[in-house]
DNA sequence: GAACAGGAGGACC
DNA sequence: GGTCCTCCTGTTC
């Protein structure tokens, strides 16, 4: 797919991470590493050691995955979130100035180097990004943002989602029956043994959301799940996140967190008359996938997936609108 | 050919 | 019993 989750789908599983020296490095070096070819070693980000070490190799290594093919964004700051978007033009960049005149670093408020000052925004922001892909597959999968208390169902619905997103081999057989607790104590060699083909980058993603859980507990103590909102693109409409629950989600209400959620799914599905409800489709297969994932489904395909919708008009969930189009349906009561 | 409509049977909770 | 999956036939775009 394109994917539903874009700070983290377009991440080939060949380039994963940065080496493990970028943490002693500076912003602008990593910056330049990033672009600098492809002479990188797999590794994986671990949680580190302790709260200050090895943060910045984390943020950069996932910072890497993010934006793989342009390590250029560095430059273009805030609003990168919404990467479908036209790059925005120079001018517009207010992090990283890497020419300023004389080659001098500037200081800014706080005593910092102006370097510093960047990594620590792009620190920010990359673990933003982190915390949002997380919080929404945790939402579309439902399943806790915490690998250690997952179910061996939650285990399989993250291996099924891992491995569409990136492009694996199927592994989930190789895993069956392995708990959360049992799956976070698997060493990458213990990965690779299972899955010789995409066991490492597993581990890797593994590695990230121990290492996002991690961050979590460290900023707000106490259990930590996907209902935790983190910023101001959380789930605003309570009434359709069904993930926190415990109810089984309904077609309907899927298709409505979809759509409440544009910057990652507007290419699968998007509004085209939000006050009338009225929506369209426009990647049947991709939909139908997700749903296929979120159900546990994994021969879902949009021909199933609009019997279900069909089911609805009898129920006065979703109609056609009145002028009927391809791909195009219509809640019944909007939101 | 893909999307649409709807019947039917069955699994699952 | 409700919901959804799956399979099916036939129709429309």
């Amino acid at each position: 797919m394109g994917s539903a989750s874009p700070g983290l789908n377009s991440v080939p599983p060949g380039r994963l991470l940065l080496p493990p020296d970028t943490a002693s490095r500076t912003g602008l070096e990593k910056a330049a590493a990033g672009a600098a070819g492809p002479e990188r070693r797999d590794w994986s980000p671990s949680p580190p050691a302790t709260p200050e070490q090895g943060l910045s190799a984390f943020y950069l290594s996932y910072f890497d995955m993010l934006y793989p093919e342009d390590s250029s964004w560095a430059a273009k700051g805030p609003g990168a979130s919404t990467r479908e978007e036209p790059p925005e033009e120079p001018e517009q960049c207010p992090v990283i100035d890497s020419q300023a005149p004389g080659g001098s670093l500037d200081l800014v408020p706080g005593g910092l180097t102006l370097e510093e000052h960047s990594l620590e925004q792009v620190q920010s922001m990359v673990v933003g990004e982190v915390l949002k892909d997380i919080e929404t597959a945790c939402k579309l999968l439902n399943i806790t943002a915490d690998p250690v208390d997952w179910s061996p169902g939650n285990v399989q619905k993250w291996l099924l989602w891992t491995e569409h997103q990136y492009r694996l081999p199927p592994v989930g057989k190789a895993f069956q029956e392995l708990g959360g607790k049992e799956l976070c104590a698997m060493s990458e060699e213990q990965f690779r043994q299972r899955s010789p083909l995409g066991g490492d980058v597993l581990h890797a993603h593994l590695d990230i959301w121990k290492s996002a859980a991690w961050m979590k507990e460290r900023t707000s103590p106490g259990a930590i799940h996907c209902c935790a909102s983190t910023g101001e693109e959380s789930w605003t409409d309570g009434e359709v996140d069904s993930s926190c629950s415990g109810q089984p989600i309904h077609l309907w209400q899927f298709l409505k967190e979809l759509l409440l959620k544009p910057h990652s799914y507007g290419r699968f599905i998007r509004w085209l008359n939000k006050d009338k409800g009225i929506f369209k489709i426009e990647d049947s297969a991709q939909v139908a996938r997700l749903w296929g994932i979120r159900k546990n489904r994994p021969a879902m395909n949009y021909d199933k997936l609009s019997r279900s919708i069909r089911q609805y008009y009898k129920k006065g969930i979703i109609r056609k609108p009145d002028i009927s189009q391809r791909l195009v349906y219509q809640f019944v009561h909007p939101i």
